[in-house]
DNA sequence: AAAAAAATTAAACTCAAATTAAATTTACTA
DNA sequence: TAGTAAATTTAATTTGAGTTTAATTTTTTT
């Protein structure tokens, strides 16, 4: 797994990247809140293991910023204070998982193998939106529906990825407006309904069965048929 | 949130009802293995709470099968047990958190939110009014009775609407002019009754029991038969 | 039985949405 | 870095589902 350790006290964190790397997981350390959180935005960690006392920005902040920032990464909160109101604040903060220190390493290593599991989980799951029939692939960036590929734009993708991930409740034009083309205030424009007709021009109109709906005076909807 | 508890000891198991049901939470009780895995099938839980010492099938085997089954329902295991070697087996079981008894509540309910958040995005609330047989989707913007979805426009959609919400009680032609056309002028038109008349076509005209009662010279009336 | 109220039907209208094309912006390539 | 292709957006036009009006029939009340 690739990891990043947070962590100040430069014992404890020669202590985790051997340990860790002896299990052939790949470690990136870093000593304060600052560096960690512009590490976290530009690689893909498996697990953040996170101290809570370091420098520059507590491990609390570099938790809520993360997730305020739409980061999903999985959290260990790592940490000296073991009262349960520290707990409660670091799971509120957004962490994934507490431990205590001074911690046996097997169950550090469980704590990992259990949260990367989780995300793995919800990666591989993610990796390919399914409507019925329909396939959206995440990773290839195309649209799959009866054996046949579909390329799409970027806009048209974001756009069907949103209306999939948001499937079975109606989606107002404002809300597409905010929500993919992340401005909501111009409320006279059209692009939206232009989009609409590329999309159903590439993954309805050749297919009996329709996915994207119009409700009148509402928005679209896209349903699966259960 | 929607919460299944399995633990076989009565003490330990009221406790955690009372408590979690103080914090509006919806507690099914269970109290061996088996059940758990089916309640587990069958319904839907925000978060399992899973003791280890369980009859039938222990705990670390009720995580196991679940997850063996692709059930991805957050399990947050429960015991008395407190060594690492235990905490190592859970978290392999399947398990995504580990508390050890003794503990502080509010560790408990932190826990809870953290596992429970991550979940949480993909389960979409279910806002359905409901008046006996029929149903109202506020998310699909369908009515359903009998088993059969019925297709309603915007206009259709917000007057049965009002009319559930403001069942048992008689509305008057007046009022709904007001709250569903948001004009009280216009006292000529009988777009109204037109509309009562589309509805009554959809949702009542196949079934033997009406919804839409006329009260004459009053106005109309929707109620449950309680 | 007459009058009033409501239900029903059909036709007219309206505006939201679909469509098309053209203008503009962005991204790519030589 | 200019030229070109692709993608996005704007704008104009067409279409049709949804709404409303209005005329007729049925039901209820007095």
């Amino acid at each position: 797994m690739k990891l990043l350790v947070v962590e100040d006290e430069p014992k404890v964190a020669s202590f985790l990247k051997q340990g860790l790397e002896e299990q052939d997981h790949e470690i990136t350390l870093c000593n304060d809140g600052k560096n960690a959180i512009k590490l976290a935005q530009e690689n893909q960690y498996d697990v953040i293991i996170l101290d809570i006392m370091i420098p520059q920005m507590d491990g609390l902040e570099v938790a809520k910023e993360l997730r305020r920032e739409g980061n999903k990464t999985p959290i260990l909160m790592l940490t000296a204070l073991g009262s349960t109101d520290e707990k409660v604040l670091g799971l509120d903060a957004g962490a994934d998982d507490y431990l205590v220190k001074p911690f046996e390493f097997k169950e550090l290593l469980a704590r990992l193998r259990a949260l990367s599991k989780r995300n793995l989980n919800n990666l591989l799951e993610q990796k390919i939106l399914t409507l019925n029939d329909l396939e959206l692939d995440l990773n290839l960036r195309v649209a799959r529906r009866g054996g046949q590929t579909i390329d799409l734009t970027t806009k048209e993708f974001s756009l069907l990825e949103y209306l999939i991930r948001n499937k079975n409740r109606v989606i107002t034009r404002t809300e597409i407006l905010e929500k993919v083309w992340d401005s909501g205030f111009d409320s006279t424009t059209n692009v939206i309904d232009v989009y609409i007709n590329f999309i159903r021009k590439k993954i309805d109109k050749d297919f009996p069965t329709k996915i994207i709906h119009t409700m009148v005076g509402m928005g679209y909807i896209v349903k699966s048929d259960t």
